[in-house]
DNA sequence: AACTTTGACTTTCTTTGACTATTATAGCAC
DNA sequence: GTGCTATAATAGTCAAAGAAAGTCAAAGTT
């Protein structure tokens, strides 16, 4: 087995009771005599939100890693259309998996309107269009997994 | 947690009652076990005005540092806070607000959760270094209006 | 070819300390 | 008493050091 099967494994039996760990790098790369690095790589190809994990940092003293895993019935449901989902998308694209969503009873209006908010153009403004439809599509995906 | 965290709540605290407190900053120093410096560090990444704090002190024998906070009504508040948003934010002054308006009831944990998955640095990860910033700002200022 | 491991370099946030600035007060000269 | 001065008691500033985590590409494996 590789290690950052290992790891991997390790990172999620630690999830398992809370649906979340806090981590700190280093120490994890110590007790697996890695470097540092290679947990960003496991974090990186297996926590990955396409699997519904939400991963939140924090450098500096006292830093820390927190993986989340969300665990709801519907996760299922959300996860498939993620996988769909394309890599980039329009606003209007958007609006069509909020109607969706709402059709659904994923989320409420007034969530649906924040998410509407968030990834307008008028948000994404200085976004140069070229790259515009993508980074829309991340937040997107990011969103939807942690609803 | 941090020692600059536990500072700040702390201080957070103590201001709940009369919105305001009086503080000695060589016996908070003491307390915390830390150089008087970095109560000055907290103040000045915690208790800032944008929030609505307003912080006076005076060197000297019998010297002090008063931290208030000034509670306007919600919209006003809310508009007040927007105003002074600076052009450009990074994850943790994300941060630094939202707590801020959870304490205020301004939103809801969920909401918050999800304005901080939109604005994270994973969400941003294809806008450039330089601009991104800029457009965590403009989201973010966006998201606050339409609450 | 795809995946994993490694390490040098970068970025972010916190802690520390040396140096500076301000204020109150005690003591002294008058 | 009044005014001046020295001293002690505070707080402020800023830059360096420290403590994480992130990135990226080269090298190694399968």
């Amino acid at each position: 087995m590789k290690l950052s099967d290992i790891i991997e494994a390790y990172i999620k039996d630690l999830i398992e009771d809370e649906n979340s760990v806090e981590l700190r790098r280093n120490e994890l790369a110590d007790k697996f005599n890695c470097v540092p690095s290679q947990i960003n790589y496991v974090i990186s190809t297996r926590f990955i939100p396409e699997l519904g994990f939400y991963v939140e940092s924090r450098r500096g003293g006292g830093g820390y890693i927190k993986i989340s895993k969300s665990s709801l019935p519907r996760q299922d449901y959300i996860n498939d259309i993620i996988e769909k989902i394309d890599n980039k998308m329009s606003q209007s694209v958007v609006d069509v998996y909020l109607k969706e969503f709402l059709r659904y009873n994923i989320l409420d209006e007034k969530i649906a309107n924040l998410i509407r908010v968030a990834l307008s153009d008028k948000s994404l403004a200085k976004v140069n269009l070229a790259d515009r439809d993508y980074i829309r599509a991340d937040i997107f995906k990011n969103l939807i997994i942690n609803l």
